[in-house]
RNA sequence: GGCAGGUUGCCCGAGUGGCCAAAGGGAGCGGACUGUAAAUCCGCCGGCUCAGCCUACGUUGGUUCGAACCCAACACCUGCCA
């Protein structure tokens, strides 16, 4: 019998990690009687998941230590369908194109739970029991325990109903699938409690609902925040695009610079939402922030223990490399050939033919590596000194490299401003 | 359906024949100061083979040596009347 931490509600309540639950003493009472079977969804909306969906494994990763079994669930069949968002109709997938993403989803979950002890996880596709059930099964034993009115009221759809656009069935139909999931798993696992993301809330419910409906069952729900930035935007979103968990999507380097740029308000509140650390020890890192903000010791501490938990301890160490290497001002030509390659590596490049003796104009490199939307906008950039060659600023804007500017023969280090890197490889 | 007004650069908005790549503000970018922050100050902010040229003021056509600006048609938007 496998014993339960019995503050592992508190600690996530502490986290800010519970945005809205189902009646929380009663969620405390059946934690803390012993393992309790939860789940938790993850739809193949994209070939990865994005540090939004961060959330959410850590959050199954806390109870696991806390002693419960989780089980993930990958949408095989909600992702063929796709959950109603607030502003537009999605896109639908192709069968296969969802079932390759579904098997990418799957692998990067699994990494975020155990597998060993008592409590292992396991990992279900919703599209096992989905997918054999017949449509008249469907709408006779899941479809009559709905109500539309209720249906409608859900935010989303409510939303789309408001929209000129409207709702398509497919769409409106999801929150049987999800609340089916919760039943099908209720009567397989004995699963009680369901964790999302707070925009899933209504679908959280509905899961509820059909198992007090269908089976008479007391189930729990719980929904984590939606994490914002200082100004309120969307968290997890760059200039370049998503913070994918892929490392050929983000990253590694991206990645680690993503949680190292991290506003000094939301470090505390971001370590609380991430860290596997002690509550003791964020408080802490929070102090430290607090006092002194230019050791960002919050962000270093996020930035280390992230990257090592998603891209493993190999990559942290060579990104924290790169990135020491790449803002060191001064030392990139004592740099070794094997360390600077891999840091250039992560940086977006250019690749010119070393053929013709001449290199090309800086500005003209500048504008390549995508540091610079135009040729003009370079040149400005240079007369306004605002862009680098090996960490030393351009004073010409005819500046032309030569081969004595390239590093081992081969690489150039682009710099706009004070932070955005770019190289150019000569290759042949 | 009738009358009136509008459509300008990423957004808002001035401009009503040459001095207009187009005032001002916002956003964005760079510099200084910092911490690869924030705030502040300064500069930049269509493109290019850059003292010049090209493209651009809803669309198409016209008047003129010359049009964002005048004329015509079309499209879309807004107000008032029905």
């Amino acid at each position: 019998m496998t014993t339960v931490r019995t503050d592992v509600l508190d600690d996530l309540l502490w986290r800010g990690l519970v945005a809205q639950s189902t009646d929380l003493a009663a969620l405390r009472a059946v934690l803390a009687a012993g393992p309790v079977t939860y789940y938790c969804g993850f739809d193949p909306t994209a070939p990865s998941l994005h540090i939004g969906n961060l959330v959410q494994l850590l959050t199954m990763r806390r109870l696991q230590d806390g002693g419960h079994h989780p089980i993930a669930l990958v949408g095989g069949a909600t992702g063929l369908i796709g959950d109603p968002k607030p502003t537009a109709e999605r896109t639908l997938q192709t069968r296969e194109t969802v079932a390759d993403w579904v098997e990418r989803v799957r692998a990067q979950a699994e990494r975020f739970l155990s597998f060993e002890g008592d409590n292992a996880a396991t990992v279900v596709n919703n599209l096992d029991w989905t997918e054999p059930m017949s449509a008249l099964d469907f709408l006779r034993d899941i479809g009559r325990h709905f109500r539309v009115n209720k249906m409608i009221a859900k935010e989303a759809v409510g939303a789309r109903l408001q929209s000129e656009a409207g709702i398509n069935y497919t769409e409106f139909s999801y929150q049987l699938l999800q609340g089916m999931d919760f039943l099908e798993l209720y009567r397989r696992h004995g699963c009680t409690l369901q964790t999302g993301g707070s925009d899933q809330w209504g679908n959280l419910t509905a899961g509820l609902d059909l198992i007090h409906r269908a089976e008479g069952g007391e189930v729990h729900a719980f929904a984590t925040p939606l994490v914002t930035k200082a100004d309120g935007s969307k968290f997890g979103k760059t200039e370049t695009g998503t913070i994918w968990l892929d490392a050929s999507m983000t990253s590694p380097y991206a990645f680690y610079q993503f949680w190292l740029n991290a506003e000094d308000s939301q470090v505390g509140t971001y370590l609380r939402i991430f860290s596997f650390r002690e509550r003791a020890e964020i408080e802490a890192l929070e102090a430290a922030t607090r006092e002194r903000p230019a050791a960002r010791e919050g962000q270093r501490a996020l930035a280390d223990e992230l990257t090592a938990l998603v891209h493993g301890p190999a990559e942290h160490a060579a990104v924290v490399a790169a990135s020491l290497a790449l803002f060191g001002r001064g030392s990139l030509e004592e740099l070794d050939e094997r360390t600077l390659a891999a840091s250039l590596a992560e940086l977006p490049r250019a690749t010119i033919p070393a053929g013709s003796g001449e290199l090309p104009p800086v500005v003209e490199l500048l504008a390549e590596t995508g540091l610079f939307p135009s040729r003009s906008a370079a040149r400005r950039a240079v007369v306004e000194g605002g862009a680098y060659l090996n960490n030393q600023r351009v004073a010409d804007e005819a500046a032309v490299p030569t081969k004595a500017d390239l590093l081992h023969g081969r690489w150039l280090l682009l710099r706009r401003g004070k932070r955005h890197l770019a190289a150019v490889e000569v290759t042949g």
